[in-house]
RNA sequence: GGUGCCGUACCCAAGUGGUAAGGGAGAAGUCUGCAAAACUUUUAUGCGACGGUUCGAAUCCGCCCGGCACCUCCA
């Protein structure tokens, strides 16, 4: 089965096949965060969900750009001027210049990124660094007729444009019936959208243009940044389900208008994270923050829980579900540290030395079908739960072979590829091997050595009560289990 | 009012025509000085309710009930 994905604009599941003439290149677009907070679980699903799909095209062998943007101008926060910019809202709270602002919140993104192991888009445009190129484009749209301006801002008439609403399925007389609010009179219809605004004196971020000083409206810089870095058609346009619309009906809208040519060939949307069924968001205040949760959890974790869903479902967040996925987790890992350390590659047994693999009468273990399972369930829309429950079922399997003490060390290197390929490169769940391996902690393996030959000593003289307390003060005061198997006593710590 | 999505065990969650994945929790067992880990067995004659199509439906169609999202900034 070739890869499928699910695309929004034709609401189906389609095979991937890239523009690419060479089937090679693949462009990615996916609309990034809004720099005016800390991110939220909500961005972590998300980012997550899009850092799975780049990671499995490039393990297909794809030749992947990935652009992410920064927002970084301040859009209003109701519709009309009364609305103050987000930015410009937060800067006065913090008392610090609106770039300030900018500039700490999009650090803590990309921190809160590279700790859940999201791997950073190749380009990360910001939109005050692209105001020439969105001016270029409303220029553009209004001398071929798409927009106009008014009273020093400029806007996209959606009446020209008859494909307007193809992406969120609705129309314009549908929208023009709602429960919209009163509009300002400088549009033609309500349903038109800002492609440049008008600053006040007061607004502080602002710019030159041929309409006067002002500032971009919200759409136009994915528009702008997009067809700089990707071209004026692109493979894969990503962002969550609550951008579909306006945000990108309207890209849309503005790069097909401007460039005469299909914007994009893949439209895919992430869906939210709720809590108690209720969308999670900033605007609804019901979001934990990633640095929050970070405190309480393994990043790692969080990421394995986000993946245990898949991205176009909606995910409930709960301390009590990530502290079950937290159980699973460490039981999937901990199968990975045993064949590891039967492979020498990490402390926490005896050694190899020690652990011997057999060498003869090996019992057969095929991890041909496991293979076969993981591309299916990527190929399948990116089915990361399937894949995780694919990596259960494997690793029950490895924990019997190992239990039985007849492995040969290929077949340990095998499976060591396998859990490294899918969950650590494509899934990005397991950690690199060695990555711990400092020397104070090659140093704290030897001491406990020391600590488990006192005990063999004590448990052979049957000196239960001094073996056992030496089990309890490690368990308590340093997070350290020992646990006695048939081959001896392997520790670890939590 | 318009446009969509969802409802699967005690909890989380895959599956979208061929007879219910996986994880957590619970129960029993193997191993073991004990503990832990691991393994084995077990927990939905049933996938919101009712009809219909079909040899066969959680899956398709209809209707009803319940929940959510978007239509206004949001990942």
């Amino acid at each position: 089965m070739p890869l499928t994905i699910y695309n929004t604009l034709t609401r189906k599941k389609e095979e991937f096949k890239p523009l690419d003439e060479n089937g090679k290149h693949v462009g990615v677009y996916v609309c990034g965060p809004t720099v005016y907070g800390d991110s939220h679980i909500g961005h972590a699903k998300s980012y997550v969900s899009f850092d799975i799909i780049i990671r499995y095209l490039r393990y297909l062998n794809y030749n992947v750009t990935y652009v992410q943007n920064i927002t970084d101008v301040g859009h209003l926060l109701g519709e009309t001027n009364e609305g103050e910019d987000r930015m410009l809202k937060q800067s006065r709270i913090e008392k610090k210049h609106p770039m300030e602002i900018a500039e700490y919140y999009t650090r803590s993104y990309f921190e809160d990124m590279d700790t859940l192991n999201v791997v950073r888009p190749d380009i990360s445009p910001r939109a005050t660094g692209h105001i020439i190129e969105q001016i270029e484009i409303v220029q553009t749209l209004i001398k071929k007729g798409f927009a106009y301006e008014s009273n020093g801002s400029v806007y996209f008439d959606v009446s020209k444009f008859s494909e307007y609403g193809k992406l969120s399925n609705r129309t314009i007389e549908e929208s023009e019936t709602g429960t919209r609010v009163e509009t300002r009179s400088e549009k033609k219809f309500p349903n038109d959208f800002a492609l440049w605004k008008r600053a006040e004196p007061e607004h502080i971020m602002q710019w030159s243009s041929p309409w006067g000083k002002g500032f971009p409206g919200w759409h136009v810089e994915c528009s702008a940044m997009s067809m700089k870095y990707l071209g004026e058609t692109f493979d894969i346009h990503g962002g969550g389900m609550d951008n579909q619309f306006p945000h990108h009906e309207c890209e849309i809208a503005q790069s097909e208008c401007a460039n005469g040519k299909p914007f994009v060939k893949y439209f895919l949307h992430n869906n939210l994270v709720t809590v108690n069924g209720q969308k999670m968001s900033k605007s609804l205040g019901n979001f934990t923050t990633l640095k929050d949760l970070f405190k309480k959890f393994d990043p790692i974790v969080l990421r394995f829980f986000i993946l245990q869903s898949h991205y176009r479902s909606t995910l409930d967040f709960s301390e009590e579900a990530i502290s079950s996925s937290a159980k699973g987790y460490e039981k999937l890992l901990n199968t990975v540290k045993k064949v590891r350390e039967g492979l020498g590659l990490e402390g926490g047994g005896l050694g190899k030395e020690e652990r011997k693999p057999q060498t003869t009468n090996h019992k057969p273990f095929e991890i041909t079908n496991y293979k076969l399972q993981f591309m299916e369930a990527m190929n399948d829309d990116f089915n990361t739960p399937q894949v995780i429950a694919m990596l259960f079922d494997f690793s029950r399997e490895v924990n019997t072979l190992l239990a039985s003490g007849n492995v040969s060390k290929e077949q340990l290197q095998e499976i060591d590829l396998f859990f490294s390929e899918v969950g650590g490169n494509v899934l990005g769940i397991i950690p690199k091997e060695n990555e711990n391996k400092t020397t104070s902690i090659l140093k704290e393996d030897k001491v406990m050595k020391v600590f488990i030959k006192l005990r063999e000593k004590l448990k052979s003289e049957k000196l239960w009560l001094f073996s056992d307390l030496i089990r309890k003060e490690l368990n308590d005061e340093l997070n350290i289990t020992l646990e006695d198997g048939k081959e001896g006593t392997t520790w670890k710590k939590k």
